[in-house]
DNA sequence: CGAATCCTTGAACACCTTCAACAGGGGTGG
DNA sequence: CCACCCCTGTTGAAGGTGTTCAAGGATTCG
């Protein structure tokens, strides 16, 4: 909103503006000029910052915003009727949740934190009523919304694969490719996710999550160390998650 | 288009009106009045029926248009690197095929017809076009679109259990609910695909598929012969697949 | 510092896959 | 119209891979 950019240390309590955001970019890329842009950002609201295991929101709550993950790390995830829960995606910086409660004005899935995150909140009726006035808005969102489809196609695809090795490949991939598109390497980050979300999230169990990671370190192909991890053979990876050389696997508005 | 409905049955050459197609209301529900629906039928064109085998589009092909199925049953699939091909999903009469390409401008995946087969038309920049002047069609398709990733994560949820019963399960409650909610019957219906693309798309191998069908008759729970499958215990079928007494599954937009 | 959670490793078992062979149908060409 | 053939579907046995059950070690957080 300042036609100044400020500072991208935000000052608690003054929100920075949407052009100062470094990833705006990702959430609404192309086609909203400068003017809509000031427009969108007046709509925006920064909410403060959500703890570890804090939710953004559960099940069943009323749809009104979705969400941009600023820093940190948002799981989805479903409650399953024999009392667990299945996890659906978990979200980046620069991704967004809440694309599947459109339709149903309320939430089919919870969202909670994995680690200190902050988001923006977006309005969707004010979304919605702004984009009738700014055709660039309108495109965006549905491309928005059909790069998410596009995702979970290409996610589908790599879980039904059975092996294992595939599986955990796939996601690691899907990682990597993510961070690299923010910015951040794509040989070497942190797992926000513990090994139980992801054995759950890729259909396995957490032995056999632990178990592929020792036999890929083994083999040379990464670095585990805890939750930090580093790919040392991309290539060797990209193979086995069945990720074709130029594909960005559908890089994601959202999730894992 | 015209003032008077004419025969449903459709006279070669002459085109039916949206307003007369039996499935419209599944392709663009609600909020897009009768004026409204005389200008999206303007820019639908129909197509001569696609025979069994004939593709609809391939990967890489220019995106231009998203289709309704208005009979018969499209595939959606990709080829994988190893020369075979995964099975994205099944579109049943009613359901859209192609909102994975809109962001993209190229078919990420590939869509063929799995028996005779009949398809609107919707070319998409037109479709776009029409939304920036008729807000309840734009709020439509981010709904549509919406319901489609929404449909997606149940099914990845159901995929991701890892028993083959369940998987299984899980496809028959799809197509049942989504037969319903076409004014088809729940309970009986025909498989217009095969075993082998129904084992690819549940990520198992088709003796496994064959072997679980036996066993689900054995139990009583279904009748099957050939293609033509009877539900005789919903109830159970319904709870193997975990999918919950009131839900429909996101009732599908779109896919198996 | 203690407790709880998460991660890791080992061994037995269950399930699904693979390989192989055969039956049934549908489509095609004669 | 029929016969053949190929493709799809089905069934049987052996082997592999992931799960389950169990227990110990590492971190984190109160």
């Amino acid at each position: 909103m300042n036609s100044e950019p400020p500072s991208t240390a935000s000052v608690p309590g003054i929100p920075i503006a949407c052009k100062d955001c470094n990833i705006y970019q990702l959430c609404l890329p192309l086609g909203v000029g400068e003017a809509d842009l000031n427009l969108l950002d007046r709509i925006i609201k920064r909410r403060r910052p959500l703890r570890r295991r804090e939710h953004l929101f559960r099940v069943g709550d009323p749809f009104q915003a979705i969400y941009a993950v600023r820093a940190g790390t948002i799981k989805t995830y479903t409650p399953t009727m024999d009392g667990n829960e299945q996890v659906i995606g978990f979200h980046l910086p620069g991704e967004l949740v809440g694309l599947d409660a459109i339709s149903s004005s309320v939430h089919p899935c919870a969202a909670r934190a994995l680690e200190t995150t902050s988001v923006c909140e977006i309005p969707f009726d004010r979304l919605e009523s702004l984009a009738v006035h700014v055709p660039a808005l309108q495109r965006q969102m549905l491309r928005v919304l059909s790069k998410e489809i596009q995702h979970d196609h290409t996610l589908l695809m790599q879980i039904s694969k059975k092996a294992a090795e595939e599986r955990l490949a796939a996601l690691l991939m899907s990682l990597s490719l993510r961070f690299q598109a923010r910015g951040f390497s794509a040989a070497e980050f942190h797992l926000s996710m513990s090994r139980n979300d992801m054995a759950n999230y890729l259909g396995l169990a957490v032995e056999t999550v632990c178990r592929v990671f020792g036999r890929m370190q083994d083999e040379g192909i990464l670095d585990v160390r805890r939750k930090h991890i580093a790919i040392k053979d991309m290539a060797r990876l990209r193979k086995l998650a069945g990720t074709p050389e130029g594909d960005l696997g559908g890089i994601p508005v959202r999730a894992a």
